[in-house]
DNA sequence: ATCGGAGTTCAATTTTTTTTGAACTCGATT
DNA sequence: AATCGAGTTCAAAAAAAATTGAACTCCGAT
């Protein structure tokens, strides 16, 4: 059973489901096609079960596995046979996002705040002081919204988790 | 002044730190630097001031505009000459994210909601009952998700706004 | 009522992102 | 030590998204 090759209509529709949860946050629909796969699955999944169940490369689905991995997405357990790997979804929300924001949000975060030191540095060249005054004023504004996007982050960890 | 042609060194470096926040969220380079350099500009800029300081096109920059006025995140203001529409940056996070979540966040979930209903009426329809308990739970489960991701929305505004 | 120019639209083009597939690595098997 | 096959890599191809530019609309001035 967990070997067939196509997905009945319940697989299918999470499978959508999940493409298009994850075009939301940016990442590719095989992103979604995988998750979704596993997620609906009662049987942990190998890398050749979601190639041809979901019709896509040997490529994609290892290039997928990996960076569902790498956000704990996902788990490796181990199957039938002893010598594959085969997966299963991490379902809990918390870890999701925790994921996300660790992989996709904070290295922007960070390499943003390097941004701004560097608009502050060029700012305080300008020689005119009514327009350095401004400039100063807005950097101040993007720094604040900076430090609020942090805050959000520790926020949505309580929500959905503890 | 508002008229020239170039950016200097300030406005450059703001521009491209909007770039790299509005990819963050999904959306083209063309709204991050409209809306950067309106953000970083003293006096309200018209629409061919973007296209010769931004060196874009017409039909970006008026596709652009649009967006960042549907999003609430730009006002329309009068300036020196009569006949133009000129352009501020509105610079409240709050109705930035705001506006986002209303034109980008709430309609993918209402229709998330919809693609729900589905997957549970497909559900309903597995035969063995093992198996359809086991869908109905992961069913659950996206429906829970579902709530949670409307529950952050207006957490978010308090913690921006209010 | 005609003209001029600001702004919009959208099909074609360009750019970026995603996917593919064939060559490769590596560990286990004979 | 040669082979098998699961999984990875990455250059090339395909697909998707953004941008352009020329034709158009609309309004105000002549």
């Amino acid at each position: 059973m967990a070997g067939r090759e196509t997905l009945n209509e319940v697989e299918r529709r999470v499978v959508e489901f999940c493409c298009d949860g994850v075009r939301i946050v940016g990442l590719p629909k095989s992103i979604g096609e995988i998750y979704g796969l596993l997620f609906i699955s009662r049987e942990p999944q190998s890398l050749d079960d979601l190639v041809s169940r979901l019709g896509i490369s040997k490529g994609s689905a290892s290039q997928g596995l990996k960076l569902l991995r790498t956000l704990g997405a996902i788990r490796q357990v181990s199957g039938e046979d002893s010598r594959r790997t085969y997966y299963e979804a991490d379902m809990q929300l918390k870890s999701l996002v925790g994921g996300f924001v660790r992989e996709q949000v904070r290295p922007h975060l960070a390499s943003g705040d390097a941004k701004l030191k560097g608009i502050a540095a060029a700012a305080a060249t300008e020689e005119e002081s009514e327009t350095r005054e401004f400039y100063e004023n807005r950097i101040f504004k993007l720094e604040r919204w900076s430090k609020q996007a942090r805050l959000i982050l520790p926020l949505l960890q309580r929500v959905l988790g503890g």
